[in-house]
DNA sequence: ATGAAAGCGCTAACAG
DNA sequence: CTGTTAGCGCTTTCAT
């Protein structure tokens, strides 16, 4: 293994002048030809830097926890992960991801590890959007949470915008005429079930239709098989266009429709939540539906942990504040630009690829990342 | 941050005591009582062992690298992690994991990251079942191919067990006593498609069936569509069951299916593959369906990687070598015990998990891991 | 502009 | 049985 004094040797300097080279420091004056020399001699010696090394010296890890209740139950988690890998990159750090299934006593462990390891933060996130009980042991670390949040708000949150998710599935269907909209809400009190009704109620009031609460199908779970029951009830009230709690329960809808003879759009419209592409991307017809912002979600998440608020972090690269309910319709692009990153030689490669994220910033409570609408063809004009 | 020598202090000792005390290093003789006193002072003071001074003066990390281009983009790849980060955890190892998304560039750079953090070795995995390029820097680095392989073979490597699937399924359709089962097959020389067909003709002549080659149904892509698309062909050739390449095909051949008034299983049985459960658990009727052996397949990786060689790990603890193709339906049962881990301190929770991994250890190719049968309502007896 | 040297917190000989 | 001490590879004053 070769050192940075194989290097400082073969290039005929001291070591600290090499870490200077190396890093190139900024507030260290060399003259160019010394750094080339330096360089050279790392290159042909085929050195790397130890990042064990360096961080004892420094005192700094550049490592970020990342705790998942899932990554592996969900299809969901993946990008969330994407997320908070690429900005924690770009701003020169890395990941230490954790999958805890949920089970607390390996959470205690995944602590452990990161804590041993000097991480520089931990995002605590979870599968499914919710309240968690805090594990006690972030006290004292840097924290956020990223798809849930804590009931007495003492660490960071930032979560999907449920409200402003219902808000749009409602409006796709009010816009195409629809007056009489069913919704198939999970009953449990869920994020997702409260603000999503809350959202649908939201736009119809603005449309000036009336709420009636018969519209509303209670369904236990929200899953195919929700769906698939539902449908009945649905029918029955006649309505024109149904709002499905997520994608699942729409595809149960599709089926028991399928199996009366009915069809979609033609019979009833339909809207789902989620983006769950294997489902919704497939679907005869295929679904519209409100995206999470799953990416975003993590990115916000590392976002905040590292500027250690979000608010100035969003106005800083273009993401603009909004009401939090514009969802996804028109959320602003933005470029992310190759911000400075600290030890130039290991700086994360030029995110090309151009996110949006639509962010509403609250002094108070989580902060709510839009939800993206995805337009396909399972809604027909009135 | 209290250190090891605040410690020792608070003890009355000196650091190497404490050190060993801490660890309890087994080489040390050191008197219970001191060990204790050692214990509760680091606990009064909350110490915390520094992860990367231990590493420094070790020479080891304990880090494990895992890349992967594209935990974000498939519900797939999620439980590989799981199960390579409980077998790297199991040896007191943890994993630092990158997702690529396929990046070239990208991968690069995670290679450096992780080398400068002097990862232990790296597992490289990918999100469908292929053949890779290596990529350089690979070399020199203790290296595992998960889920894909590379041509030349220079790195051990873990796949499912494509031919035994496909075997399974087929035979899982004759033990029904269907004798025309036709296959939808997708017609790109993936190692699915070619282990499958493979292995549907294997349990045919095992079965004393002839194989007909026009039962055989080659759709360009292996999705809802093709399904969809494929069932006009399959219901032509009066096949009485049909193999799916994967779920999603089945998904969609379920609904052209049903668009025609047509019944699973009563017009035909349905086999399917993959298991992703967002789609064949909630078919109507659920489909039967093989799984893909992803939890094992990253435990394999990770233990591999560790052992250099992994036949020696598949004996050590309790996991069958078989010959490649009894493929789930009777593959042994394993405990995991508690192994023994370096490092008291970190030792991982136990894993009371009862997991199953059949595997088949050649000295060429890659390791084989079974893929398990899952029984579901879509097959009727004929 | 560059070098010498003092750590960073811990482990592992080596002494006693 | 326990303490002393020399590193591990790098960063960073402080001199020069």
């Amino acid at each position: 293994m070769v050192t940075l004094q194989d290097v400082a040797h073969a290039a005929g300097v001291s070591v600290a002048t090499a870490s200077w080279a190396i890093n190139d420091d900024p507030k260290a004056r060399i003259p160019q030809a010394t750094r080339d020399r330096v360089r050279r001699a790392a290159d042909r010696l085929g050195y790397r830097r130890n990042a064990l090394a360096r961080g004892l010296a420094r005192g700094r890890s550049d490592l970020i926890g990342f705790i998942s209740d899932g990554v592996a139950t969900s299809p969901f988690a993946g990008q969330v992960i994407r997320g908070a890998q690429d900005e924690a990159w770009k701003n020169g750090k890395i990941l230490l991801v954790v999958d805890t299934g949920g089970d607390r006593r390996m959470e205690e462990k995944a602590f452990e590890f990161m804590l041993e390891r000097r991480v520089e933060g931990v995002a605590y996130s979870s599968w499914v959007h919710r309240r968690v009980e805090a594990p006690r042991g972030l006290s004292g670390v840097n924290t956020v949470l990223v798809n849930c949040y804590d009931r007495e708000g003492r660490f960071p949150a930032v979560v999907p915008d449920e409200v402003g998710g219902g808000r749009s599935a409602t409006r796709l269907l009010l816009q195409a005429g629809h007056r009489r909209i069913a919704f198939i809400n999970a009953s449990a009190r869920t994020p997702a079930s409260v603000g999503r009704l809350k959202g649908y109620r939201q736009a119809l009031s603005e449309a000036g239709v009336a709420y009636d609460p018969s519209l509303v199908i209670r369904e236990k779970e929200a899953d195919q098989e929700s769906g698939y029951r539902a449908m009945r009830a649905v029918m029955a009230t006649g309505a024109t266009a149904v709002f499905c709690h997520n994608d699942r329960t729409a595809m149960g809808f599709y089926d028991a429709l399928r199996e009366h003879g009915l069809r979609v759009p033609d019979d009833i419209s339909v809207v789902g939540f989620d983006n769950q592409e294997v489902i919704s991307a497939h679907l005869h017809p295929a679904l519209t539906t409100v995206g999470l912002p799953q990416y975003d979600l993590g990115r916000m998440g590392i976002r905040t942990l590292l500027t250690g608020g979000g608010a100035a972090a969003d106005l800083s690269d273009g993401t603009r504040a909004c009401s939090g309910s514009q969802a996804g319709a028109d959320s602003p692009s933005e470029r992310d630009g190759d911000s400075p990153v600290p030890g130039a030689a290991t700086g994360p490669p030029a995110e090309p690829a151009v996110r949006s994220a639509a962010v509403r910033t609250g002094s108070h409570g989580p902060q709510l990342v839009a939800c993206p609408v995805v337009l396909r063809d399972s809604i027909s004009r009135v």
